[in-house]
DNA sequence: ATAGGGTTAG
């Protein structure tokens, strides 16, 4: 796989020596130049008019052939001194002098000198020196207008261009492209097509610069048709309008279009640049087609581009998007110092493929080398931290936001609640769904969804009905919380009846809506209704319904059903290891051997095999992964003492193992041993061997639960006097004096 | 005399 990707390899500091070979951007003079005649008086007026820190002694000899054989012209020599190298306190001394000396040349000098304080980052100096200039032209109003949304400042941006129309000067052709930027960064809709509306008056429908914006500003607002629209009109395409449209369909979710329009582009003359690059393969990651992606990836190669950042950064993206995280970290490691966009990346990366420690990992990388997060690094680290499911690194992560700039952040909060709910504790995402002050949709739904997880349908619907007190409308998402919270806690009748009233606020079912309702119905017994419900569905069916339907089979045990449903899954998605499983545990609960061995056989020949099933147990931070009969751990010897004194207690409680339909039952962890060495057995034998009493036990695992352990475990809690947790593939079991949270309905 | 547009993470 290395040899097929020769590329990855990078001659050693070739992205710095680069820059080292730039070449410094001074003026090439004629050859014999004039012998320099300085007048006396112009030396003499310098020096009575300017301190030492400024060096000007060393700026006259640089640049001395500006001054030769004429006249000193003071506006001449100002703006030369306003060059790229300007520091702040040269920025307002040369203002100071030019008020003291009474030199008022007119706007142009302190344009020029905005500009420059613009360019070197210092947004409020430029407001102060416009703000000194009582009349501004139409160059000065530009230059702070381009300043404020170059810098972020957009809400600024609008409201200088506002300002610039009550003080009555016209707008002209950079104007527009500024104030533009501000309007679709923001974005703000309304404004974009005010100023689309003077840009008509003004006369500027042809120009190039201006209508780029435009198609811009519409993209990034969604309205894509319109976008398209004003593309269409434009007759000399240039790569940025080129690039605005394609990265317009790639940011809507049209991915496809994106791509169809690049091939139309290059049949034209316009030669693609690093950033049409970029856009073009967001919308190759976008639709997960590396093929096409590696082929752009050529293209970089053949365009000397492989050293760019941000291109390093995209094919990052795609190749772990494309599920081949470690070469997209060989991207990163190529690179000295990867930006924040580019942790990012590699972050998320490693969280959209399950990757969940290697994304902590370099989270804390991070962290080592004090590189600022932004709430777009901390979201994706607690998307890993969830996946992992360990309480104590999501506390970490809680205390460590609480101690930043993030603490009021309420998409980082967000992801808190759902980061909390997914590892074990509902009550600490409800306090820190209480303290957010102004909840959105987002922060509703993401609670009750967190109440789903845990079976407590109740809370999740008395909350829906608290979202709506307070004024806030449901969304999509919304209504899987609580139909997944319905399902989960067999209220079928509200899960019902809340699917039937997605429609007056305005909401579309979509697969995971019918999947949910399936579950509801099929879990409660009724298979008829479902069956029917499936039949009557106003979109096709997909694999999530299907295979809703097929689980309920498998726990009623209706046969004929489960292979309808289990046919349609086999051609929808053939290679997915669940659905074969699923069915051969029908057969199994039904006793049906023969058609067990048939599927086994299917299996065998398109190549599947069954995942294996593991536990995790967190003990003093650390993580110790168990599978079945495992007999790795350090303390192996009392672990398996801890199980078998377990085992013993059960039966004499009375406990009675049904073994027969679980040993045949495939999605359990096959043992040639007893039953009682399945992983979370270990895990809870380590747990009550090395912790102290009372304490409880929070357990993860792969793969569901089977009937056995599950009964084994509600006793064990009562035995034992602990409280223990067990998130499976699907959700949390709260087990607790001999009770589950479920209570058994899952 | 002065300056402008497009991109990547979620």
């Amino acid at each position: 796989m290395a040899k097929s990707l020769p590329f990855l390899t990078r001659p050693p500091n070739k992205v710095f020596s680069f820059i080292a070979l730039c070449p410094q951007p001074f003026k090439i003079r004629p050859l014999d130049p004039p012998p320099f005649r300085f007048p006396a008086s112009t030396l003499k007026f310098l020096e009575t008019h300017y301190s030492s820190s400024l060096n000007l002694t060393t700026h006259f000899y640089k640049n001395k052939d500006d001054y030769i054989g004429s006249t000193f012209k003071p506006d001449k020599f100002y703006a030369s001194l306003i060059d790229d190298s300007i520091h702040k306190t040269h920025l307002n001394q040369i203002y100071a002098k030019l008020l003291v000396t009474g030199l008022q040349y007119g706007g142009f000098l302190i344009a020029k000198l905005v500009n420059k304080a613009s360019n070197i980052g210092e947004v409020s100096c430029a407001r102060k020196l416009f703000d000194k200039f009582p009349d501004p032209d139409v160059f000065l109003w530009n230059a702070i207008v381009r300043c404020y949304s170059r810098h972020g400042f957009f809400g600024h941006a609008i409201e200088m261009y506002a300002r610039m129309q009550v003080a009555c000067v016209s707008p002209d052709g950079f104007s527009f492209p500024c104030v533009l930027k501000a309007c679709s960064a923001l974005p703000a809709l309304e404004m974009g097509r005010r100023v689309h509306g003077q840009i008509f008056r003004h006369g500027f429908e042809s120009d190039v610069f201006v209508q780029n914006g435009l198609v811009a500003l519409y993209a990034k607002c969604g309205e894509i048709v319109r976008a398209n629209a004003v593309f269409g009109r434009l007759v000399d395409r240039t790569i940025v309008s080129w690039t605005s449209i394609i990265s317009g369909y790639a940011q809507n979710g049209q991915p496809i279009e994106a791509l169809r329009i690049f091939s139309e582009m290059r049949k034209t003359n316009v030669r693609p640049d690093w950033i049409a690059l970029v856009s073009v393969l967001r919308a190759y990651t976008d639709v997960e087609d590396l093929e096409h992606g590696k082929s752009i990836h050529g293209c970089v190669i053949k365009m000397g581009l492989e050293y760019e950042f941000d291109l390093l950064i995209s094919l990052t993206s795609l190749y772990a998007k494309c599920g081949h995280v470690m070469v997209a970290r060989l991207f990163f490691n190529q690179v000295e110092n990867p930006s924040l966009i580019f942790w990012n990346a590699m972050i998320s990366g490693y969280v959209k493929n399950g990757y969940a420690e290697e994304a902590i990992e370099l989270f804390r990388l991070m962290k080592s080398k004090n590189i600022r997060p932004d709430s777009i690094t901390v979201t994706s680290s607690f998307a890993a931290c969830a996946q992992i499911g360990s309480l104590e690194l999501a506390r970490w992560m809680d205390e460590y936001i609480s101690m930043s700039e993030f603490r009021n952040d309420v998409i980082v909060n967000t992801a808190l609640i759902d980061t909390y709910a997914k590892c074990g504790s509902v009550d600490m995402a409800r306090f820190v769904f209480d303290r957010i002050p102004d909840k959105d949709v987002v922060v509703w739904s993401a609670m009750m969804v967190g109440y789903g997880l845990h079976g407590q349908g109740r809370e999740s619907i008395i909350l829906f009905h608290a979202m709506r007190q307070a004024g806030v409308s449901p969304n999509d998402v919304t209504f899987v919380g609580l139909l997944t919270a319905c399902k989960n806690s067999g209220l079928v009748e509200e899960g019902w009846d809340l699917f039937h009233r997605m429609g007056d606020y305005g909401i579309e079912p979509r697969h995971q809506h019918y999947a949910c309702v399936v579950d509801l119905l099929g879990r409660a017994g009724h298979l008829d209704r479902a069956y029917n419900f499936v039949m009557n569905m106003p979109i096709e069916p997909g694999v999530s319904v299907w295979g809703a339907l097929l689980s309920a089979c498998k726990i009623h045990r209706h046969v004929t059903l489960g292979e309808c449903a289990a046919e349609r899954l086999f051609s929808l998605d053939p290679y997915n290891t669940g659905h074969y499983v699923q069915l051969s545990n029908l057969y199994a609960s039904s006793r049906l051997w023969d058609c067990v061995a048939k599927v086994r056989v299917l299996m065998k020949e398109k190549g599947l095999t069954k995942h294996l099933g593991y536990s995790v147990i967190e003990i003093n931070g650390k993580l110790q992964v168990f599978q079945a009969g495992d007999k790795t751990h350090p303390r192996s010897k009392e672990i398996f003492e801890e199980v078998e004194d377990l085992e013993r207690r059960l039966k004499e409680a009375g406990f009675v193992p049904h073994t027969e339909s679980v040993l045949h039952d495939l999605n359990y962890e096959e043992t040639e041993e007893t039953l009682c060495n399945h992983s979370e057995r270990l895990a809870i034998a380590y747990g009550l061997i090395s912790t102290p009493p009372g304490t409880t036990l929070r357990i993860t695992k792969n793969l569901r639960a089977c009937n056995n352990c599950h009964a084994a475990i509600k006793l064990i809690s009562k035995l034992v006097s602990r409280e223990i947790v067990v998130r499976d593939a699907s959700r949390f079991h709260h087990f607790k004096d001999g009770a589950c949270s479920c209570g058994d309905y899952w």
